[in-house]
DNA sequence: GAGTGGTCTAGACCACAAT
DNA sequence: TTGTGGTCTAGACCACTCC
C-alpha cells in the first residue's frame, strides 16, 4: 500500500534519510531512531526501512551495531587512513604520515580551483601547503585549496592544523567528505617539489590531483600532491 | 526452518552458487534457473535466494534482467574499458587503445612472477610484451606474465592476440578475472620503455603493477605497464 | 497469458547489548 | 527482561518480456 510517489518506496525513504543527514539533523556518532520507529513515522514497513538503511550503510554513511542500533558514521582516522590515503610504504605498514604545514594563504581563485570547486570568479580560497612525512622522511608535498566561504575561519588557525583535515571539516564545519576523485600522472619534479622531497629537480614524482566531494555532492577541496614513490606506492583495488 | 549449517542461509546459498560459477556449471551469458526454481532445489524461500543473488550481482558476477531472468555476467569490452582500464585521455574520451604485440616468449618464472602468481620454482610462464596506442600514439608499454600451465596454448597464438586479453581468458580457458590489485609509482623510463613510448630515457613514466585475480581467488596474471601520462591520466574513484 | 525479476508487507524467531 | 538489528519465511502485487 504505497502512499504517494513514483519511485520505489525504499528509495524515497533512503533519500529522505540522506537529506536529513545532509541537513545535519543527525551528526556523526549519533544514534538513529530504530527501524520500527522510522517505519512508523514514515508509514512504511520495517523491511522497507531496512532496505533503505542497507543502501546508506553500503555507502558508508551509516553503521549498524547489532543489539545497539544504527549510527551515523564517524569518518575519523580509520577512514582517512584506509579509505582516502592510498599511499602505502613498501614494507606494507599502514601508518598515517605526520604533516608539517609550510604556508597558509588566502587568495582569489585561479582557473583550476574555479572549475574544480565550482566557484565563481570573485570567490576566494584558502591555500595550504604542507609536507607529509613517514619516519621523518618527506614523501609528499601537498597543496590544498578550499573555498573561504565554506571554511571561513580555517585560515585563522595559523599553522595549527590537524593531520587529518577531513575530521576537522566534519567537526568544525559540518562538512562530511563522502567521496573523492583522483587523477594520477608521472611528472618531473619542479624546483619546489624537489626541494621539499629532498630530490633532484626533474626526478620522477607521482602527481595526485584529488577533488573531494561532500555528502551533498558538491566538490569542497582540491588537493594536488606530489609524491616520492621510491619507498612507497599508490595502491588501488579494482573489483 | 534452516536445514543444516551454521552461517546465515543466504550466505550458504551464495557460496553454493558461486561454487557452481567457479566450476563452470554456468558459463558467461547463460541464464540461471529462476529464483523459485533455485529456492525449491535448495529448500529455502525465494527471498533467501534473492538475497544471495543480490550479493553476486553486487560483485558483478551476475546480471538481472527484469522479466527475463538472471544471467552470468559477460565481462567483455565494457568491463575491460570501464572497470579494468583506468587510463583516460585528457579530453575525457573513453576509448580502448589498440595494441601491437612485440614479443611472446616462454621462460622459467622469475622471483617476482613466482610471488605474484604463487607459482613454484619449476613453473614456466608465458611473457607477452606489447605497446598500446591511442590514435596511433603509443601511451603504454606492457609486459604480461601468465602461468603456462593455466594457459597452455596461449603462446602458440603467435602474435595474433586479441586486444582485450581478459575476454580470451574467459572464452578460451574458462578463467574469469574478477578483480585486480594495482600498485602505482612514478619512475624514470629505461631505455626500452623510452624507445617504445617515443620518450627520452629518464623521462618520468607511470608504472602500474597489476595482479589480476580469478573468480576462485587465485592470481592469474601479472602485468607491468609503463605509461606516458603527458596526454592521459590514471583515474581512481574513492567512495 | 505465463513467467520472470522487483517491491512491499507482516510476522516469527535468533543474536546481541544494555539494564 | 527489553529493545535492537539480523535472518527467514510466505504471500501479495507490480513491471517487464516473450509467446
Amino acid at each position: 500500500m504505497p502512499t504517494p510517489g513514483f519511485n520505489p518506496l525504499y528509495q524515497q525513504v533512503r533519500d529522505i534519510l540522506k537529506e536529513r543527514l545532509i541537513k545535519g539533523a543527525w551528526k556523526p556518532g549519533d544514534l538513529l531512531p530504530s527501524e520500527m520507529q522510522l517505519a512508523n513515522e514514515l508509514k512504511v514497513s520495517q523491511g522497507t526501512v531496512r532496505k533503505a538503511l542497507d543502501e546508506l550503510v553500503a555507502q558508508n554513511l551509516l553503521v549498524r551495531r547489532q543489539g545497539r542500533g544504527t549510527y551515523v558514521s564517524q569518518h575519523d582516522l580509520h577512514r582517512s587512513l584506509f579509505h582516502f590515503f592510498k599511499l602505502e610504504p613498501d614494507d606494507g605498514s599502514r601508518r598515517l604520515p605526520t604533516s608539517r604545514v609550510l604556508d597558509i594563504s588566502v587568495a582569489k581563485v585561479n582557473a583550476e580551483e574555479r572549475s574544480a570547486l565550482k566557484l565563481s570568479k570573485a570567490d576566494t580560497v584558502i591555500r595550504i601547503a604542507r609536507v607529509r612525512l613517514v619516519d621523518d622522511i618527506p614523501i609528499m608535498y601537498e597543496r590544498i585549496s578550499v573555498s573561504e566561504t565554506r571554511f571561513p575561519t580555517l585560515a585563522g588557525n595559523g599553522e595549527h592544523l590537524p593531520n587529518t583535515l577531513y575530521s576537522m571539516y566534519s567537526t568544525d564545519y559540518g562538512v562530511t567528505i563522502a567521496s573523492a576523485q583522483e587523477e594520477l600522472r608521472a611528472v618531473a619534479a619542479d624546483q619546489i617539489q624537489a626541494h621539499h622531497l629532498h630530490l633532484a629537480e626533474g626526478a620522477p614524482v607521482l602527481e595526485i590531483r584529488r577533488i573531494a566531494i561532500a555528502l551533498d555532492g558538491n566538490p569542497v577541496e582540491l588537493r594536488v600532491s606530489h609524491c616520492d614513490t621510491a619507498n612507497c606506492r599508490y595502491v588501488a583495488d579494482l573489483s
